[in-house]
RNA sequence: GCUCCAGUAGCUCAGUUGGAUAGAGCAACAGCCUUCUAAGCUGUGGGUCGGGCGUUCGAAUCGCUUCUGGGGCACCA
């Protein structure tokens, strides 16, 4: 579609007496809302004052000399617009043929060139159960590390996790204080949150409590190993229910390397901001100055341990060093934005200025409650495991409701229950603060999940009553397919690797959900118009079955990007 | 107080680098299953794009200002 862009611009441009850069002209080129006005646009607007005459006038005249080719069919003067129109036969035949021949690799590019990039991303903490924020977190960040996939990066996936910090103190002191009051058996994960919550609670009274809290954490640090034992309890019952929810998401990291991880490797940090004489006393505390709109960045606290900022910065040199990264993408909530803007200006002193341009943080809005924000203490947070198991339940109820006989009920509403669900969260950009709604979050009619997955069984159904196979698309008559319906659907398809481009430009995998909604709303309408089977001319059968085929495998691949799973009968 | 983000239909949201008559879904109402799966399709109603000023041939989009909601602002992550 690109070069058709390059071909109209060529095309004005020949027309003009005037020296005006073909650039210029390029790139004013749109593509219209309105499929009525044409595949292409050029606004004569900017050309008036150049050329010293009307908008309309000028459009009139570059119509009159325009040379129409191959490509181009028709041109149109509209309000000091000129609108291009393509030869459809042209591009209904080159975009279904790189579909078929492509298949499940159509959209992959080669952009990235194998370079590296690391996603850090869901990142829950330790011993507190996964809830909803996790899982927007979890959920961008999959689906960002297969955009980047698809252009031909080499993605790594680091699952930061929240496993050292003072919180550790309060739990190994909560954990001695009422462990013979739960039962570890099962719900282990529940059951540390309470105390967590309890002993919180407990600390923030009496500050004994805290202090105790504070020493059981350096004890940890030097390396008791009682407590070493507790935390590493914790740290594995935690990843072992974490994993479970994983598996459901079919999400996979490439590495689990927490805050512990760094514990060791922050002298380095200390040490190169004290050799470029940047670390900086005040309050007590040891700073490094970001410029005068933000206030500095504290790395060391004033009893001379370590904070989060530091664990981030020995992060990145340790992430730089190991994955010599071409970008390194931080998914979190969008409270960390001022956060992560002073870690990256910190950066500037720890490593190379190829690193530190890679550096990009990725925010997300909260995701929040009608009675408020979620807050583990006041008993508001909605956890992700009930949640799937509500999702998974609807859609099993409604399965059996419409008497579908299927062969795996279990597989099949926990792929549609979990495909809502994820889809949900991906649908509106990023950004935007979600308030949840559990009746909308397990909606299955309308732009969702489902309807997406719906509109793929139908491709599939229609192609397996067709009884063409893959290899019967060797020799079709695309021009045959001249309704308007087909060929919208056609156009759309071939934009693929276009929105794919758009979503990784943004880090914006709503980009990808909303163009899976047009697809299926494209394709409805074609399957609600035009009965596929029923024609008696063979070719023509055969060239809109391939266009049904087409469908299926660029939906199939998108919901694949988005970590959505396509099921086989719904 | 400073700063970042958001404000589009009753609700949830789209709206590429400024472009042509601001679009979907849900909800409401009216239709479409002896016809490839009705988790679908078609139609109707619904708008001061928070307000104001400006830049421009042209503004939901850019600038200024103001209102509303949310986040952040030093030893939590």
């Amino acid at each position: 579609m690109e070069d058709n862009k390059k071909i109209i611009a060529s095309c004005i441009l020949e027309t003009l007496d005037e020296n005006v850069d073909i650039n210029d002209i390029y790139n004013k080129i749109e593509v219209p809302k309105d499929k009525k006005n044409g595949d292409f646009s050029y606004p004569c607007f900017n050309l008036a004052k150049i050329l010293k005459n009307s908008p309309v006038n000028i459009a009139n005249k570059i119509k009159e000399k325009i040379v129409l080719n191959d490509a181009i069919s028709k041109v149109e003067v509209v309000n000091g617009f000129l609108n291009f129109y393509l030869n459809s036969n042209n591009v209904v035949e080159n975009i279904l043929k790189n579909i078929l021949t492509k298949n499940s690799e159509y959209g992959k590019m080669n952009i990235g060139n194998g370079k590296n990039i690391v996603f850090d991303y869901s990142s829950p903490n330790i011993a507190k159960p996964f809830h909803l924020g996790h899982f927007r977190n979890t959920v961008i960040g999959h689906a960002l590390y297969n955009i980047y996939k698809e252009l031909g990066y080499n993605t790594i996936g680091i699952n930061y996790i929240g496993d050292w910090g003072r919180q550790f103190g309060l739990l190994i002191e909560g954990y001695k204080l009422f462990k013979d009051e739960y039962d570890f058996s099962n719900n282990v994960l529940e059951v540390l949150s309470d105390i967590y919550v309890r002993i919180s609670a407990l600390a923030k009274e009496d500050e004994n409590v805290m202090n105790k809290a504070r020493e059981n954490f350096k004890e940890l640090e030097n390396g008791n190993e009682e407590y070493y034992k507790l935390w590493k309890f914790f740290r594995e019952v935690s990843l072992k229910e974490y994993d479970r929810i994983y598996d459901i998401l079919g999400v996979k990291f490439d590495s689990y390397n927490g805050e512990a991880f760094y514990n060791d490797k922050m002298d380095v940090v200390i040490d190169t901001l004290t050799k470029k004489n940047v670390l900086k006393e005040s309050r007590g505390a040891k700073v490094v100055e970001v410029g005068d709109n933000m206030p500095p960045c504290i790395v060391l606290k004033s009893n001379g341990s370590t904070i989060y900022a530091t664990r981030d910065l020995a992060a990145i040199i340790y992430r730089a060093k190991t994955y010599d990264f071409e970008k390194a993408i931080y998914v979190t909530g969008s409270e960390q934005i001022l956060h992560f803007k002073q870690v990256f200006e910190v950066a500037k002193y720890l490593v190379e200025e190829k690193y530190q341009k890679g550096l990009v943080h990725v925010p997300y809005g909260l995701v929040r409650l009608k009675t408020g924000r979620m807050s583990s203490r006041e008993g508001t947070v909605i956890y992700i495991k009930d949640l799937i198991n509500d999702a998974i339940n609807k859609s099993k109820e409604i399965l059996i409701n419409k008497n579908k006989e299927v062969e795996d009920i279990e597989l099949l509403s926990k792929q549609i229950g979990v495909g809502a669900l994820v889809f949900n969260y991906l649908k509106s950009n990023k950004l935007k603060d979600i308030l949840f709604d559990l009746d909308e979050t397990l909606r299955f009619d309308g732009e969702t999940g489902p309807y997406i997955q719906y509109t793929y069984v139908r491709t599939k159904s229609i192609l397996e009553k067709s009884g063409y196979v893959e290899s019967d698309f060797e020799n079709i008559k695309l021009d045959l397919l001249t309704n308007s319906e087909e060929i919208e659907l056609v156009k759309k398809l071939g934009e693929f690797e276009n929105i794919i481009k758009r979503a990784a430009q943004d880090f914006e995998p709503s980009i990808i959900a909303k163009y899976l909604i047009d697809i299926s709303s494209l394709f409805s309408k074609f399957y609600n118009n035009i009965k596929v089977l029923e024609t008696n001319n063979e070719d023509l059968k055969k060239a809109r079955v391939a266009l049904v085929y087409s469908t299926g495998i660029v939906i199939k691949n998108g919901l694949n990007i988005l970590g959505i799973e396509t099921p086989s009968k719904m």
